[in-house]
DNA sequence: CTGTTAGCGCCTTCAC
DNA sequence: GTGAAGGCGCTAACAG
């Protein structure tokens, strides 16, 4: 393992002009440039993490805090995880995944620790006790999702009630009247949890606007929850035509128990899903989706963190609510209203 | 950010001491150790990472290798991160996702950078370039599958041969005496992609045992390929009554297909799939499956390469195959024979 | 444009 | 059982 001193003697030159050679940090003439890159090829010289790290302060890692425990294992997280992991790389920092709870410390003792320089919070609830140590603390940090107050913070997120919005417009328009929205709600956290709470909020707005009636179902992410949501719907209203589902993890069981009813999608029950393109293309038939763009997100969350790392004191407070677009598939969950 | 000459002032002792009242390494008296630990309490003291590195030669940090262009981001690459997340935590260490692929050295450079203590490498062929470079360069690392050659390599796999036996078995019990199996291809490499080959292979002896007749379909890990290739094989030979998928991201596409012919899975094609249980319990009809035990090789996959990080010298090598186990659903994909 | 030189915070050998 | 001190490899003043 060369070091730096090890290149410089080779080159002729100090220390710092190889460390200036590799940051750019001043200018250096284009001979002893060319001198010193030579050697360090020569040499296979790699600047060491650990040194560079506690000279400068910063690791070059953030951390995504994926909470397991909230969520159903299955979703896109693998689309965020995947595209925050790459972005992150393109700008030279580590991705490091966490799954530590919300209460867990491990991921402040990170932070404190010099570990990480900063993190990309997801699963976030309306009053998040993360953030909220985070923000105290100090610590530089961007949501995959947004908080009932928002001030000074960043993040990137869907706006769910305008996917709401442009699901309920779809199904109206082909004379649907009587609608219902299938929501994720992890047990009792049911009324913190932001998508949940927006896209009920806008689903009223919207069913109203369009001059339908709308039913609300909570549903736990899982398929087989899914399946007893539904079945009990369709015991309770007959009349429902169309479902508007937020839970990815339940759409399987959704999908069974109208079989098994001796129902057909479209035919008998529209469903329309916010979900990931690559999951709605899964399902047979294929689903109408309002896209979940998680890839984006993911790429976004790490640019607008980054920013907040690199930005000098006062970087602008970055935040983004995404516009939803629908993907009506061929075949598609949707039929004209009986 | 207190270090530890803070805290050794304070309790009155030196800054090894409070070094080894961390790390254990020396016997420390009770009470020593007790003021020690007062005042790292009271500091809110937390040892700085790239001090700790630079001197220990250590970064705590392993690298999952995921290649993501040569997977479908399904949800069972999620279930190896996550558990590999999870164990990694567990074990004090930090887990850091890379997506470079096949030819890239940007991981190597982290571990040649010190930024990554080992790694842990995942979608191997049979030939794999990263592992021989590995190997060469003698970077320690497990891999989740393994080569054509395994000395000397540390791994967990499925044993594919067994989980289609497996499903030839069950299927044989019905009564099943054309079955085809569909595998997962990712282009060129197709001929060096371990499970494929192996499971092929593995078929090709199953079905000769059952006295049975075998067809091999290969497809791309998409819905469309999945849909593709069931088409020309319904086409082709009518006569295949079950049909084993080794390839999760098609299955979306093999249902369609068949659903769009006017059968039904699984009076007129029974499937099974080698997939994860979550998976299995997505489609509709559920699927009969050999389960994919996903998180149990993630978390195998870090254990295997900590031991050899924190092992002496001459640590054992660890292979592991893991035994499939079948779990066949109600109103599975299953059917005697016609 | 380049060199010298303090640290950054921790580990560990050596000495007592 | 404890302390002193020399690195680990790099960055960034400070000094030409």
């Amino acid at each position: 393992m060369a070091t730096m001193a090890d290149i410089a003697k080779r080159a002729g030159v100090s220390v710092s002009t190889v460390s200036y050679v590799l940051s750019g940090k001043r200018p250096i003439s284009a001979e002893t440039r060319e001198r010193v890159l030579e050697e360090i090829r020569k040499a296979d010289f790699h600047p060491n993490a650990a040194g560079r790290a506690l000279a400068s302060r910063r690791s070059r890692t953030i951390a995504l805090l994926y909470p397991v425990d909230t969520s159903g294992l299955t979703r896109m997280p693998l689309e965020f995880v995947i595209s925050a992991a790459e972005e992150a790389g393109r700008r030279g920092y580590a991705l490091i995944v966490s799954t530590s709870t919300a209460e867990d410390e491990e991921i402040l003792s990170k932070v404190q620790r010099g570990a990480v320089d900063g993190i990309i919070v997801m699963e976030v609830a309306l009053h998040d006790p993360r953030v909220e140590l985070f923000r105290v603390r100090g610590v530089p940090f961007t949501m995959i999702g947004h908080c009932a107050d928002n001030t000074g913070l960043s993040y990137v997120d869907l706006d769910f009630p305008q996917a709401v919005e442009v699901a309920v417009a779809h199904l109206c328009e082909l004379g649907h009247r009587r609608i219902a929205i299938i929501d994720r709600t992890t047990g009792a956290e049911e009324l913190g949890y932001g998508p949940s709470v927006r896209s009920r909020a806008g689903f009223r707005d919207s069913v109203v606007r369009h001059g339908a009636t709308g039913f609300h179902y909570p549903c736990q992410p899982s398929a087989e929850d899914g399946a007893r949501v539904v079945a009990g719907m369709l015991a309770e209203h007959p009349g429902i035509t169309a479902v508007i589902s937020l839970n990815t993890e339940a759409l399987g069981g959704i999908y069974r128990t109208v079989a098994d009813l001796g129902l057909r999608i479209p035919t008998d029950l529209s469903v329309v899903a916010v979900t990931s393109a690559r999951i709605a293309e899964f399902m047979v038939p294929q689903l109408t989706a309002v896209d979940f763009p998680a890839a984006l997100m993911g790429r976004m969350g790490v640019e607008f963190l980054v920013h907040r790392l690199e930005g000098g004191e006062h970087t602008p407070i970055e935040q983004r609510l995404l516009e939803p677009t629908i993907t009506v598939r061929q075949s598609a969950g949707l039929a004209p209203a009986r």
